[in-house]
RNA sequence: GCCCCAAUAGCUCAGGGGAUAGAGCGUUGGCCUCCGGAGCCAAAGACGGCAGUUCGAGUCUGCCUUGGGGCGCCA
């Protein structure tokens, strides 16, 4: 946001560091002062001083205290400078030069700046790269529950980051439509559900078909060969089998897009793990040839990549990928080695294909890119598996479709939802019915979202009801609150006939340190936004959004707006709709919508 | 056995090699006749261990401990 001071500051000091034998700077980064009330551009010189104190080390032997240097240099870069137009004044503390804003001039444009943008505020100028994000990966026939939650609300946050940072973006979809999970439930319902069909909860009877397929041949293990007979029949596209599988697959795809609407996720793209079976032979067939995948078939085994060996390692890292089942049928790694190259002969331009998947197949997709870049495909430098830890369940249980000890989805949704109404309720009852509705759904999916973005993606979170639906503290709603409060202040002052002007407000007055704590804030958006972007994180978006709205509360609290002097009440009324703007917008980045009343 | 990930306050989590390690929950004590108290202010309270790299390590490297995950035909 404050580029063109950066740069000019930044020209001025390489060629201070000319004029003075020092070595050049290069990039000098910098960063906001980290002292509450403080409001400005910090950098250091602690680098600039060591590199210069080894320079003049080999030049004459003698050491240089580099503490001591820094802080010389600092003082001596301070009175290089002056102050720059537009600072108050420039310090040299401890080896750091800190910049301090003229703060009524900063928060003029700030605040000036984020009205102007509005709803594009924070965005960066697109950049001309396109990035495919692969995430949700929902399998057919079996439940979708709280544990594909995080990928698949992680995912949409990323996208919407890498969008609005200036990435173009495809969303892609890659469901397990087929695999031998499906062939139990196939077998399932051809021996004991033929012909039922429930007209609601669909997803939900899909997964307790599953569940109840895996207790079966647990019971009676002589039974897995009658799923065995079956698999052969789907690998023949026996037209019974494939007609059945065709009419079931749906119904799960059916019930997921229910659910991604609930949830406000969409996808640009659907691959289907069906239909990279056959291109994944082709793939593996390849590999044969090329002499990397070793085809095992003749004597009973599996056709196999020996990674670790082809690459000479000594310790087991990539260890034995199989690519291929000795009985011809596919197995995952089939399907992604080809997968992988359909996405980059889909989009050829893609700068990045990332993979948000759960971080228990880490190792699958480094022996599937491996695999690819052995075999000479410059894309798998491209292709990135970003992976997320797993939810778990208080006392350690691991969800788990098969076993059946899960949180489904859709309960997850009612129930916050249902829990956000009652608050609701109590707390705003003159909201009228449909009113009130979308304020619940607003809070109980933000109350659901937040918890999962909020953390890092290698970190386990373990899932209690409580947590997720706690409405204070650090959480969604405390966000969305001071949104409320924000838009609550606007009405006011529309209601006693004060219109906010549309003019830059001067803010001659001396700001309040709360006041310049939140503009400070604000300002921070478009630069957290690329981080995030660039680093994969939606925390860092989470922390702001949470920071501005305390930043915002605290404000509040301090300041009256409505009640203000005329010139004061008129900047602060622009201040507090560029508050609302960049919370509004933050929110938007992690896929929770903010209300207006709740 | 090998590989990957994690360890920060009582609990849940932040922390961009750099200044004074920050929040929330919980605990204790306060708060305005004022724009919505789902709030605000304050107190107490923390970097698993040992080495190393560096001018400087919660942050990077190695080893150890503890916990989780993965390792030829599951996904």
């Amino acid at each position: 946001m404050f580029a063109a001071e950066e740069h000019a500051i930044t020209t001025k000091l390489s060629a201070f560091c000319a004029e003075n034998g020092l070595p050049d700077p290069g990039k000098i980064v910098f960063l906001p002062i980290p002292f509450a009330g403080h409001w400005g551009l910090s950098t250091s010189f602690f680098q600039l001083a060591a590199q210069n104190a080894r320079l003049v080390k080999e030049r004459t032997g003698q050491p240089t205290n580099v503490q001591q240097h820094a802080q010389e240099i600092a003082e001596k870069a301070a009175a290089y400078l002056g102050t720059p137009p537009s600072f108050a004044r420039v310090e040299a503390v401890r080896g750091y030069l800190n910049l301090y804003f003229e703060p009524n001039e900063f928060a003029r444009r700030v605040v000036a700046t984020v009205i102007e943008a509005g709803d594009s505020f924070g965005s960066g100028a697109p950049k001309g790269q396109r990035v495919m994000v692969e995430f949700s990966q929902p399998n057919t026939h079996k439940a979708f529950h709280v544990g594909h939650l995080r990928g698949t609300i992680f995912g949409d946050a990323l996208c919407r980051i890498l969008e609005f940072a200036g990435y173009d973006v495809v969303r892609a979809n890659y469901p397990g439509d087929i695999g031998l999970h499906v062939i139990k439930w196939l077998w399932n319902y051809m021996t004991r559900h033929a012909g039922e069909r429930p007209m609601k909860d669909i997803t939900q009877w899909m997964g307790d078909v599953y569940a109840e397929a895996n207790r079966r041949l647990e019971e009676n293990p002589d039974l897995e060969a009658e799923v065995r007979a079956l698999y052969a029949r789907w690998d023949q596209r026996d037209p019974e089998v494939v007609a059945l599988w065709e009419e079931t697959r749906q119904w799960s795809l059916d019930g997921f897009e229910d659910m991604y609407r609930a949830l406000g996720i969409h996808f640009d793209r659907y691959y289907f793990n069906s239909t990279a079976e056959h291109p994944g032979k082709q793939v593996v067939n390849e590999l044969i040839e090329k002499g990397i995948a070793i085809d095992e078939r003749p004597t009973g085994g599996a056709v196999i990549v020996k990674i670790d060996e082809l690459l000479g390692l000594k310790k087991d890292k990539y260890r034995v990928m199989v690519a291929l089942r000795s009985d011809n049928t596919a197995l995952y790694a089939t399907e992604d080695l080809a997968l992988a190259i359909q996405k980059f002969n889909d989009y050829p331009d893609l700068v990045k294909s990332l993979y948000i998947v759960d971080v228990r197949q880490s190792l699958h997709f480094q022996q599937v890119f491996k695999t690819l870049e052995i075999a000479g495909y410059s894309i798998a430098a491209k292709c990135i598996h970003i992976p997320y830890e797993i939810v778990n369940l208080p006392g350690n249980v691991v969800m788990s479709s098969r076993e059946g000890t899960v949180v489904l989805l859709e309960l997850l949704i009612g129930e916050a939802t249902a829990r956000a109404m009652e608050v609701v309720r109590e707390k705003n009852p003159n909201l009228d019915a449909a009113q009130m509705q979308s304020v619940a759904t607003a809070i109980g999916l933000g109350a659901l979202k937040f918890p999962m973005l909020a953390r890092e993606i290698s970190k386990v979170v373990t899932f209690d009801w409580e947590t997720a639906l706690d409405f204070n503290g650090q959480a969604a709603p405390y966000i969305q609150y001071a949104h409320v409060r924000c838009c609550s202040i606007l009405r006011k002052a529309q209601a006693e006939g004060l219109a906010i002007s549309r003019e830059p407000s001067a803010f001659d007055f001396p700001l309040h340190p709360t006041e310049i704590q939140l503009i400070d804030l604000i300002s921070r958006v478009p630069g957290d936004v690329q981080r995030a972007a660039e680093e994969y994180k939606t925390l860092h978006i989470t922390n702001l959004a949470f920071e501005l709205a305390s930043a915002f509360t605290t404000f509040y609290d301090a300041c009256p707006v409505v009640k203000a002097e005329a010139n004061i009440r008129a900047a602060r009324l622009q201040l507090v709709a560029a508050a609302k703007q960049a919370m509004a917008n933050t929110l938007a980045l992690l896929g929770i919508t903010a209300p207006e009343v709740m």
